[in-house]
DNA sequence: AATGGTCGGGACGTAATCGGTCCCGGTTGA
DNA sequence: TCAACCGGGACCGATTACGTCCCGACCATT
């Protein structure tokens, strides 16, 4: 039997933001007793506006009083936060887990869902969600010349789907360009970085392009195919992307899934691979110890981009996602909580060995 | 201790209608197995876009599965309709009560919202968004000539105040013009049919008309009043409202609150006044047994309008409220849980003596 | 095999809402 | 006395919601 909470986070996913936020400027108003909207709004990081908004909600619900001096929360307001205080610890425990992860691998930015995507699809959608949102506002803050398109990155994988499932038209990805990370990487079609690519053009109303670059082909075929002219320009416009999203997996099963061949799988065992992104496998260290031929972003066009964004959750993926975070070129992480935790105790180890 | 529902109810009222409407869906959808968006939404009473959005977010939800001969509910979705089936049945308690109300007093329409208005505020403005609803789909709801504008007519009462309070620009209302179903009564400004329908007509962008006729004047001044070229015009564009949304009060509290004389205390007293409604007193049978004497709206003018809403709520108000409809004007009645379960003991103590 | 009805999905224009921004007159506290 | 801050009003572009219609696919009946 599940509880209310959870039948409200299936049927109405939002509520759960809503209640957060205005618990929050409840709670910023008590503490900080009569205040006006705008240091009230600046104090919180929310426009006027959409302040403004909440507190003319809150004082419809009596929940606090408007006077001449600023708002303040009414005797009502106090007991509701009284009563709510349990119930949002739970949520709450999460931005603990953000800033922890941040410090430990030294993340401009971590996003932590609640659930494990591993077991739920909720919480992985709830991860494109929150990726999305964190790629409209990275691009949103860019600075952009008018006639040169924002270019956006963008790997493979189930979650990075769930990513663009999620965006929608905005002003900052008006007019942006999502190309493919890198080439053909052997997966499924729905799951091919080019077929996202082309999602998120068409939900953002931007554009894309795409490598035609065929699987399985050696590293001197790569050389002879970039001297193409079409995998030429698309290769070019991939390296000045200025933001990139991608998705992390497990080396095993991403090589599984590619079908690699035994000598790349003995290859992988020998360096101890654990995790893949890009198309480059890394060791629990954060090494590289593989590269998947095929054209497009190098490991010094990532270190060159403005916002490197990973989304990754699933309990069974944090060792994954620890050991590519230890390479180090990412600025934003969206994971979920089980990964989170996970992730945590990893670290933790690593620190006392 | 609040429980999380009712911090919800409070925090977040709409998501209750939301869970609902989904709720609904779902149900719906289990009962018929595979059929079609427009089916549906014929049989749900709802337009098709909006059905379309419900049925693609609870298909992203995993809820329900679409194929080519229609929806289906998905195994996911079994499974929480089975969870949701108790905490349902609370709400839709409320649905039952206003079916037996509609029958019990003849009405087109019921509406109960959760709660007493008596204790709970919030109860209160749940009516007064109800009725906000009702008066808004009332008028969707009429053939306009294009040239005359839609009247409405306004009683005053803090529960009126709280449909104004509730009310948004709209198609239907679009240039309606509000007017006082009564001249002044006596009460205080905020609370008059005056102030409330200048409030209706601005939240809507319609017009209003006042009644400026002076409280406590006799039968043979409000002959001389009717004479006034403007009185007189707006008394005729009174007469012409095709909608009245009214409040109910008990007899005596209104009569102390608008100071009548001692005279008419007693009059009120010997008929046996329990109900006051525009102006008139009824006993418990629903007879007029006194009308405050003042311009407007008559007994006749009510009887031939289209759409009579009444908006009253909380069980000490029952029986008012019961009376008032036995006198038989209302076509559609808001009311709350506690008002409405009163009132069917008190019908049915009647139908038994 | 033909056909009429219903299916989901796509598209489009308009109404309504949201949200960023600025202004104003009043209040307050230094 | 005055500057800073207050709530409320207003405006306008961006975004969303929604009514409506169309299309090709599919199915059952003819």
């Amino acid at each position: 039997m599940r509880t209310v909470l959870e039948i409200q986070r299936v049927l109405a996913p939002d509520v759960v933001d809503v209640l957060k936020k205005r618990y929050t400027i409840l709670r910023h108003l008590r503490h900080a007793g009569a205040v006006g909207r705008r240091t009230l709004a600046a104090a919180l990081g929310m426009s006027e506006r959409v302040l403004r908004a909440e507190t003319e909600f809150l004082k419809s619900q009596g929940l606090v009083d408007i006077e001449t001096s600023g708002m303040r929360v009414s005797e009502a307001g106090i007991s509701l936060l009284a009563d709510m205080e349990p119930m949002m610890k739970e949520w709450f425990g999460l931005a603990e887990l953000e800033d922890r992860l941040a410090a430990a691998f030294g993340l401009r930015q971590v996003v932590v869902v609640p659930g494990d995507a591993d077991r739920d699809p909720l919480a992985k959608r709830e991860l494109g969600k929150a990726g999305a949102a964190e790629l409209t506002r990275a691009a949103a803050a860019m600075e952009r010349a008018d006639n040169e398109p924002l270019v956006v990155a963008i790997t493979g994988g189930s979650t990075i789907v769930e990513v663009a499932d999620h965006l929608s038209a905005s002003q900052g990805l008006k007019g942006a360009l999502f190309v493919p990370a890198r080439g053909g990487l052997g997966e499924r079609v729905e799951l091919q970085s080019g077929t996202i690519a082309s999602t998120m053009a068409k939900r953002t109303g931007g554009g894309y392009r795409l490598m035609h670059v065929p699987d399985d082909v050696g590293e001197e075929a790569i050389a002879t195919l970039m001297s193409e002219p079409h995998i030429r320009e698309v290769a070019d416009i991939v390296r000045c992307a200025r933001i990139a999203v991608h998705g992390i997996g497990e080396a095993y099963e991403m090589a599984r899934r590619r079908r690699v061949d035994a000598e790349t799988i003995q290859k992988l065992r020998t360096g101890g691979a654990v995790a893949e992104s890009f198309g480059y496998y890394y060791n629990r260290a954060g090494e590289v110890v593989h590269r998947m031929p095929t054209v497009g972003l190098r490991l010094e066009d990532i270190q060159r981009m403005e916002t490197v964004i990973a989304v990754a959750g699933g309990g069974s993926k944090a060792e994954a996602i620890a050991a590519v975070l230890k390479n180090g070129q990412e600025d934003v992480l969206i994971t979920d909580e089980a990964a989170a935790t996970a992730m945590l105790q990893f670290s933790s180890l690593d620190a006392s060995t």
